[in-house]
DNA sequence: GGAATGATAGTCT
DNA sequence: GACTATCATTCCG
């Protein structure tokens, strides 16, 4: 499949998502997540991506979250009200994307960990730096690359995801039904690695591993 | 198609 | 000063 003839969508495809939704714990956001789609506003269109894989991470209760050890400067977001966007930077180099969740006080959220781009690949691969024929996968397979696609970086921290219609970045719905679902331990993690609080989109091609 | 490896900086102790 | 996690590349069977 050629990525090259993929156009941007010339509207945000599906309604917008609104602070409730995000205001229950993270294993219903996370799970409930799946199949939604993250958007992003372009000067001349948007990009779009379904979700197909996520993480839920909760607050003092789970020690592979960075709420663990209560609120510092760095995780403050996730303590704050639901549906803002929580990043953080890794490895020196690769930033992930975050929804928090649950009611404002109780930390909470969930990780996006990969996308099955839907729009605006073309645009998605050069933010990527990628020629050529590209497989969706690389795109947009993966907690970090979904970030480079989308250009999410450190500055989107605490943004509002939903209810403005003016972000340009949000969480739409399109009532798309996700087939089968599997749940499984969280990748990546060496605390609380035990946990089952990762949720997939089993047909989907576009999972992190 | 899977396993091993190197690159790297922000955060907290 | 210790700790943390992803991706791209390379090597192997």
């Amino acid at each position: 499949m050629s990525v090259t003839s993929a156009q941007m969508a010339r509207r945000a495809p599906g309604k917008l998502m609104r602070e409730k939704f995000f205001a229950r714990g993270p294993e219903v956001v996370g799970r409930e997540l799946l199949g939604k789609l993250l958007v992003r506003r372009e000067p001349d269109g948007w990009l779009v991506g379904r979700i197909v894989e996520t993480e839920a991470y909760l607050g003092a209760a789970d020690a592979a979250s960075h709420a663990f050890r209560g609120e510092t400067a760095r995780n403050a977001v996730m303590f704050g009200p639901p549906g803002r966007v929580y990043v953080y930077f890794i490895y020196g180099m690769h930033f992930c994307v975050n929804v928090t969740c649950g009611p404002a006080g109780k930390a909470g959220a969930v990780l996006i960990r990969a996308l099955e781009p839907l729009a605006g690949l073309e645009r998605m691969a050069v933010s990527r730096d990628l020629a050529g024929d590209v497989k969706p996968k690389m795109l947009t397979g993966g907690p970090a690359r979904l970030c480079e696609a989308f250009g999410i970086t450190r500055e989107r921290d605490n943004a509002k995801i939903y209810v403005s219609p003016r972000s340009d970045l949000q969480l739409r719905d399109d009532n798309f039904e996700v087939g089968r679902v599997s749940v499984t331990p969280r990748i990546g993690i060496t605390k609380a690695a035990e946990l089952e609080l990762r949720y997939c989109v089993e047909s989907s091609g576009c999972l992190s591993r």
